[in-house]
RNA sequence: GCCGAAGUGGCGGAAUGGCAGACGCGCUGCGUUCAGGGCGCAGUGAGGUUUAUCCUCGUGUGAGUUCAAAUCUCACCUUCGGCACCA
């Protein structure tokens, strides 16, 4: 192939490129976006802000530049689109490094934030940053004590006792990230669980609701995963008589079960060790045992608690309780996989259908009695637990009844005896939100001996948080070492109070940092109305897959209460949600830098331009999927880049010969690539997308190399090139527009049309298979009907001999696809 | 353990019931005075021999459905995400 000699042109440069139109961009605020815009309906994007941990790393760009470009596409489209950003920026890592030695959580926070932001801004996004929240700001953490008051105001918010990760040598609470095997991170000492009050939202209140997810344009499995968090299960709560009766009074222990068909199979009851009849109900005799079961309980996780694999462990606690409804008498246990969490904190044990309790059984020597009879059952031992239905036995009046009907009867007769009835159980619990932390915002509520809790006034928001506090581990939340914090008035009676002392989780932070972006900078309201009405709810939201189920379920609750206060239309936040992958270090494994795994963003841009960072990152696999970042391929995308600068501004000598067959062809792949580059882009194919835009570089590459090509052709193709190249490598696409002389800025031109009738090609070549295995190639046209190509097929010698002689039993002809002969 | 997802060349991946391996990396060969992680052309799943527009095998493992399976069904194995105080 011999190649003209040419003159020398001009390389692509991208570290030349890319700051002068970031620039220029940001001086002629290219991407601030208004609430309204004639002509151009409003449309918000949203991709989850980053947690303020120090250096952007590769995880960043990834979860950012498909985002961006598809909200670059779709302003392309003709939406107003709004694409915000902003930065989670309380937690616990500000603190660890306060604690380490290094600055004030604060500062050191706002120095991540400067820095982040700085390395944000080399993506090449369009953030509006005039938009930017900072959940760590007074501006912003005042509205989210405001939303803890409108939460207590409506009883959504509630105090309980519960129970935290303590180190006795750290004296402080951990968290579960902190606690290694059941000891601390730190001092190794094993951790202990305190008890202790705190504060909860009431998000199961929403349960149903927030089960109700199926018209969510959101992926299946996340929608999956959030029902099965939710865990609705319907069944009875039974009342069972203490006998004797506990030392404290209480008669009764109230256990919940999705079975109440097998009630008459109970031999024994199981409690939580932490139930709190557990200490009233212990005899003498066995509170040694039933101590030294708690102890041992508490330094067990709940993931490993609730491993159906683990050998069964249990106390007997020497009380005994009877069932109304027969009248048996069995003993009571506690067993560490019975979770206080979860129903009552307490179980009926059916060993005979429940596996568990089975297991139990067999260990501790506890009688088995089946209640349910499986198929052709002769009443033989059972050799593990029969969790089927079938015809009810041994259970009095119900024999015989199936066992879908009897949990109905049998749940009408302890109603009708007022002794339980039927019941609603979730597996999702209440939202603790107390941390006895310092950065975190403040939960806004002050004790007075008089009139207890008492929630801060609006106006008096936001409860701020002191800077000069010790944060050295004491046992007790930070805060309350500040006593110009803590000692205060109350609102309400104007007497000495003191404020509490813990913050809220952050996870608070980000449930509704999306309502803020519409109207950042209001001092009147967090979110107001007519802001919220313009943009939301959310049109697409993208983000990790880690998030698939807490946050999001968090940010549906709390929207779901804004609309119940009547500040946001709608009652779902995210109309769509596509969540990303994780993208690993080259070695296959999540970066982190003890792993010395990071693939650090800002050599990559600095090395090969941002541009074919961002391009590298799509075309590295499905998005849904992330994996491995390896660090070579790079280069693939970045000669691709040069290409296309090459065939932009160097093109081959133009002629006017547009019925030729090179213009036909140009012009058919044109359409074709922006066909599927439109329908990539929808479906976030972004890898795919590149392809296509490589295969029609290639083309063009190769009609440069022949020398000349048609000029009408030829200027479609290049001018439609740069447009698709916008939104994913938006500095070399402004660049090339320019070059090619059209007018600023290429990022407020509209995405063009293809047509698929001008994609479409006239004749095509399909596969012939004899009995599912290809044979032979036929070219017939493109809408040619079965009988052309079986007349293709028959012409074909390789054909004709492997059916001679052979029984034609079927032809399968998929038009477009492939014509099948079945012989025999 | 429970809930969810994914397993395809040396590597990232494409194909979502219809020609397995698009696009790219890497590698091999050829060409090019190519100093700026060059450029162009050809080849590249494994095996076979009659070297072809050929044959056989091949998408984690095992079974099944179908004219046709990477794709659908069942069982299993492995890896990844989440499991309520990392965010």
């Amino acid at each position: 192939m011999t190649t003209e000699p040419r003159t020398e042109i001009e390389r692509y440069r991208p570290n030349e490129v890319e700051p002068r139109w970031r620039e220029r961009w940001e001086r002629d605020r290219l991407y601030r976006t208004p609430d309204h815009v004639d002509g151009r309906p409003n449309r918000y994007h949203l991709t989850m802000f980053p947690y303020t941990s120090g250096d952007l790393h590769a995880g960043h760009w990834w979860a950012m530049a498909p985002s961006d470009t598809f909200a670059r596409y779709y302003r392309m489209r003709g939406y107003n689109v709004l694409f915000p950003m902003g930065f989670d920026a309380f937690g616990l890592p500000a603190e660890n490094a306060a604690i380490k030695g290094g600055a004030h959580p604060k500062d050191w926070t706002d120095l991540n934030i400067a820095r982040m932001r700085g390395q944000l801004k080399t993506i090449g996004t369009m953030f509006d940053w005039e938009r930017e929240v900072n959940t760590s700001s007074p501006d912003y953490y005042r509205w989210t004590q405001w939303w803890f008051a409108q939460f207590f105001k409506h009883d959504l918010a509630y105090r309980k006792h519960a129970a935290a990760n303590f180190c006795p040598s750290c004296n402080t609470t951990l968290a579960n990230e902190q606690v290694i095997g059941g000891r601390c991170e730190r001092c190794d000492t094993a951790v202990e669980q305190r008890e202790m009050e705190q504060w909860f939202f009431r998000i199961t209140q929403y349960a149903d609701e927030l089960l109700a997810n199926d018209a969510l344009e959101w992926p299946e499995h996340v929608k999956l995963m959030q029902r099965n968090w939710i865990g609705r299960s319907e069944g009875a709560e039974a009342a069972f008589r203490l006998d004797p009766p506990a030392p404290d009074g209480t008669a009764e222990l109230r256990v919940f079960t999705t079975r109440p068909d097998t009630l008459h199979g109970v031999t024994f009851m199981v409690l939580a060790p932490e139930h709190p009849l557990v200490a009233a109900l212990v005899t003498p005799e066995q509170r040694a045992a039933v101590d030294a079961y708690v102890e041992q309980t508490r330094r067990t996780t709940e993931i490993e608690r609730q491993s159906t694999e683990r050998e069964k462990t249990g106390v007997f606690t020497g009380a005994y309780c009877v069932s109304y409804l027969t009248g048996e008498r069995v003993p009571i246990w506690i067993a560490d996989y019975v979770l206080a969490t979860y129903g009552t904190g307490a179980v009926m044990a059916v060993p005979a259908h429940d596996q568990r309790d089975f297991e139990f059984a067999r260990k501790f020597g506890l009688p088995i009695k089946v209640a349910v009879s499986p198929p052709a059952w002769t009443g033989g031992e059972l050799s593990e637990a029969f969790l089927g239905n079938g015809p009810l036995v041994n259970s009095g009046s119900f024999d015989g009844e199936p066992s879908e009907q009897a949990k109905q009867s049998i749940t009408d007769r302890m109603l009708a005896s007022n002794r339980g009835g039927p019941r609603v159980q979730y597996r999702l619990r209440d939202w603790l939100i107390s941390r006895q932390r310092y950065w975190g915002a403040p939960i806004p509520i002050v004790h007075c001996d008089d009139c207890g809790p008492v929630v801060v006034p609006d106006d008096q928001l936001p409860v701020e948080l002191p800077y000069d506090v010790e944060f050295l581990p004491t046992g007790q939340s930070p805060l309350s070492l500040s006593e110009a914090f803590v000692n205060t008035t109350c609102p309400d009676c104007g007497r000495p109070a003191r404020r509490e002392t813990d913050t809220m989780d952050t996870f608070m932070c980000s449930s509704w940092y999306f309502m803020r972006y519409p109207d950042p900078h209001n001092s009147e309201a967090a979110v107001s109305r007519a802001r919220t009405a313009d943009w939301l709810p959310v049109d697409q939201y993208t983000g990790g897959s880690e998030h698939a189920v807490m946050h999001l379920l968090y940010a549906r609750f709390f929207y779901k209460v804004a609309r119940d206060l009547g500040i946001v239309p709608g009652d779902e936040p995210f109309t769509r949600y596509f969540s990303q992958g994780q993208i690993l270090g080259p070695d296959g494994r999540r970066m982190s830098k003890s792993r010395g795994n990071v693939v650090a963003p800002d050599d990559q841009v600095q090395r090969w331009g941002a541009d074919t960072f961002r391009a590298y990152l799509m075309f590295l696999g499905p998005w849904d999927q992330g994996g491995p970042y390896d660090v070579d391929g790079i280069v693939g995308v970045s000669r691709w880049l040069h290409r296309v600068w090459t065939v932009v501004i160097d093109p081959p000598a133009l002629v006017d010969r547009p019925e030729g067959d090179d213009a036909r062809e140009l012009r058919r792949l044109v359409h074709e690539t922006g066909l599927r580059v439109t329908r990539d882009l929808e479906h976030f194919a972004f890898n795919t997308m590149l392809a296509a835009l490589m295969e029609l570089t290639n083309h063009l590459q190769r009609l440069r190399d022949a020398g000349e090509a048609d000029a009408s052709a030829w200027n479609e193709a290049i001018e439609r090139l740069v447009l698709m190249l916008a939104p994913p490598c938006p500095h070399v696409a402004e660049e090339l527009w320019a070059r090619i002389g059209r007018p600023y800025s290429v990022h407020q031109q509209s995405w063009p049309e293809f047509d698929a009738a001008l994609a479409r090609r006239d004749t095509i070549r399909i596969p012939v298979q004899v009995n599912g295995k290809v044979r032979a190639h036929i070219e017939i046209a493109a809408d040619a009907d079965e009988a052309t190509a079986q007349a293709a097929a028959d012409a074909d010698e390789r054909i004709q001999e492997l059916v001679a002689g052979k029984q034609v039993r079927r032809v399968v002809y998929v038009p477009g696809r492939l014509l099948n002969i079945v012989v025999t």
